[in-house]
Formats: structure tokens, sequence, C-alpha cells
DNA sequence: GCGTGTGAATAGTTTCACAGCC
DNA sequence: GGCTGTGAAACTATTCACACGC
């Protein structure tokens, strides 16, 4: 059910510029190919989230992205905030992407206040210290870890008693997180490994 | 099978980590906890690959480290650049972690010579123009991608034309490759999105 | 007893085949 | 003819059960 999330979340991207560019019906194929996978599986998809097309025309654009917005709450802007403002903590603070697709970075934190006021960003940025205040009265639903490993965990803990929903973790370790709450790793290193270790398997 | 690698990637990385602390044997319940799966799963993951572990004592940190290097090359030191040196690609050429783990990032290109000049890093810079001569001179065998979308799957094929086996794809499009090349897409607002999605249907 | 090794059972996912519809 | 909708088939992955070894 992970890979029906995951490319629905991708056909939702999608949905979004096609809309921009005024398509109006679009095929399972198509749908397909723009996230990479078959026909059958976007259809099955949607046949279990009872999602219908037109037969001879596919899907319509607009009814379809508002559809899986409505199902996975996808069409609900949500706030998020950064934890470690060092070089990955900031390129994110001002990644344009998120402003355009329904998730806004509300608030930086980091441990230093030396670097805390140097920063250059539109978006507040506070000492870690107030880090759990400001995730509850501002509503923050979603913490991107970007501190050293060895505060990880500690950082995660503090979040999600604060009140967050998930978290995207940049940081190398596995951080224990209740049930509820999802995780999800974003480990370079380990996209490295996979890619190489894939192609040596693939190839052989 | 995908799954089989990605789990081997991080127990990989857990026992690097452990052979550093000097632990000598490991059992697959610690392995399992440690990457978050079940120890059935670790274990059967090792009766594939034909790797043997001892009764009560379990697997010999050090010598499955080197099983899994071989079988998955992993301990093959291979070299990266990163193409896009905006605040994504200059964050990345820093990162830390690459370095100790087996992957160096040996370039860095971007488009704007400006950017290039102003740069301050150990790592090489060249103008995007070099790519193609850069990668095959210096045995560059991955290549990771932080350019604008519109930009992406021309450099990709650049990349995959010059030689590289895998890329690691930071912007928000799905890049064509050629099916023996391997491409890891990570994407942000994708996995926001995730992230909430999956909290909508988990807690429903 | 404790932890591995693995065939068998179960669960989950993708692919196929084809009926239905405009 | 072209594209959807879906049950069935095929495939893949995980979990279980238990024999084995120290």
């Amino acid at each position: 059910m992970n890979n029906t999330i995951e490319r629905i979340c991708k056909i939702y991207g999608y949905l979004a510029v096609q809309e921009q560019s005024g398509a109006d019906f679009i095929s399972s194929k198509e749908l397909a190919e723009a996230i990479g996978t078959t026909e059958y599986t976007v259809r099955k998809d949607f046949s279990v989230l009872d999602i219908k097309g037109y037969t001879r025309k596919g899907y319509e654009v607009k009814s379809l992205k508002e559809k899986l917005g409505v199902k996975f709450r996808l069409n609900k802007e949500r706030r998020a905030c950064i934890v470690g403002l060092g070089r990955l903590g900031t390129a994110l603070l001002d990644y344009e992407h998120f402003q355009n697709d329904g998730f806004e970075i509300i608030a930086g934190f980091d441990s230093s206040i030396n670097k805390i006021e140097r920063i250059q960003t539109k978006i507040d940025v506070f000492p870690v210290g107030a880090l759990a205040e400001v995730v509850s009265s501002r509503g923050i639903e979603l913490g991107i870890i970007t501190v050293p490993a060895k505060a990880a965990q500690e950082i995660a803990d503090v979040l999600i008693r604060a009140g967050v929903k998930g978290i995207l973790n940049f940081s190398p370790v596995k951080l224990n997180v209740p049930k509820d709450i999802v995780r999800l790793d974003m480990d370079f290193t380990n996209a490295l490994r996979f890619i190489a270790a894939k192609f040596v398997i693939q190839n052989k």
C-alpha cells in the first residue's frame, strides 16, 4: 500500500503540472509513463480507490486531482519546519518547490545563536530551545531534520512531543518513532550505495 | 529484489559503524532493529546470498561486511560528480558522509561561470561544457543532478553518454534513462507529500 | 537455551485478459 | 478502435515453523 501512496503522490504532482498547461483528460498510459510504472498498475490503483475514468478519454485532470487531493488530503496546506541550519538545512529553507506544492516551511531552528543571527532568509529562525513552543503554537505538522547524526534522535523526540505528524530525516541514523508517526529517511550515502549496488546486480 | 538491495545497503552502513566500535558478532535481530525490518527477513536475505552465521553467536561483523562488500561491490571506492551548484548542489559538495563511506565527489559543474568562480570548496569545479570530458577522463561513475527541472534531462543525457552508471536525481522531474543505467529520485516535495498522505491513510 | 538456515505458508503486488462502453 | 474496470493468474516478498548446532 506504500507503493500505491507513493505512486499517487507522484501522479498528484504530475497532475498539478498538467492542470497548469490546460490539459483536460489524461490516460492511464500517460500517467504511467510520467511516473514510471505500467498502465495496469495505475488503473488498479484507481480501481481500489474507486476513482472512475471515461471510456476512450481517460481521466478528467481537474476532477482526478481533486479526488486524490481529498482522499489523501493533499489539498490541504501543511506547515513544516527545518531543524539544523547547516548547509543542507539552509538550502532547504529556500527550496522553492515546497511553496508551490502545498507545503510551507514556516520556521527554522538551530542550536547556534551565531548561525541564527547570520542567516539571511525570509523565514523565521529560532534557537532549538524554542522548538516545542513554536511547533505547537504555529501548528507545524511536519519536521525536517538536518542536524548532525548524534543530535537527530533527541530532536525527533522533541518534534514528536510537540505534535508533528511526520518527520523527513536527512540524518544518516535510523530514528525511533512511535508507529502512528510517519518517518521517511533520505540518506544520501545509502542512495549512492543503492545505485552502485543495483548496477552491479542488474548488469551481472 | 530491490528491497533486498536496499536492506543490504543499510546493513552495510550499520556494519561500518559497528566495526568502528569494535563489535565482533551481531545477530539477525540486532541488524533487523537497526535497519527497521524483521529478523526473518534479514536471515532470508543472507540465505539467498549464501552468507552463513554462527549458531548462538550471529554473524561475524568483519567478515559479513567483507562479504557484502564483495557481492555488491560496496568495497570499491566510487567517484561521483555534482551537476548544478545552487544551494543544494554546493551543500552536497561538502557533505562529509560521502567521503567516509566509499564515495568521493571529485567534481562539480555549473552553467554559470560567475558561480564557479565564487564557489569556495576544495573540490574542482568546471563549466558544464566540460562535463563529458571530465566525467570520462576521470572515471566518474555516478552523477548527482541538482540543476533546475528544465535542464535535468539534458544533463542526464550528457552524463550517460559520458559513461556514468547511475544517477541520483534531485530535480523534480522524471528522467528517461536507458534501462541498464540506475536512476534514483530524491524529490523533496514528493517526500513531504508521501509523509502527509501516509499519515492520513494510516490514522484513518 | 539461543540464534541460525530454510522449505512451506501466507500475504501483498503487479500483470494479464478480457468484458464493457463510447 | 481505443481506453477503462476488474477478477483471476502470476509473481514477489514476508512471515512462520521448526530442524540444526553449539
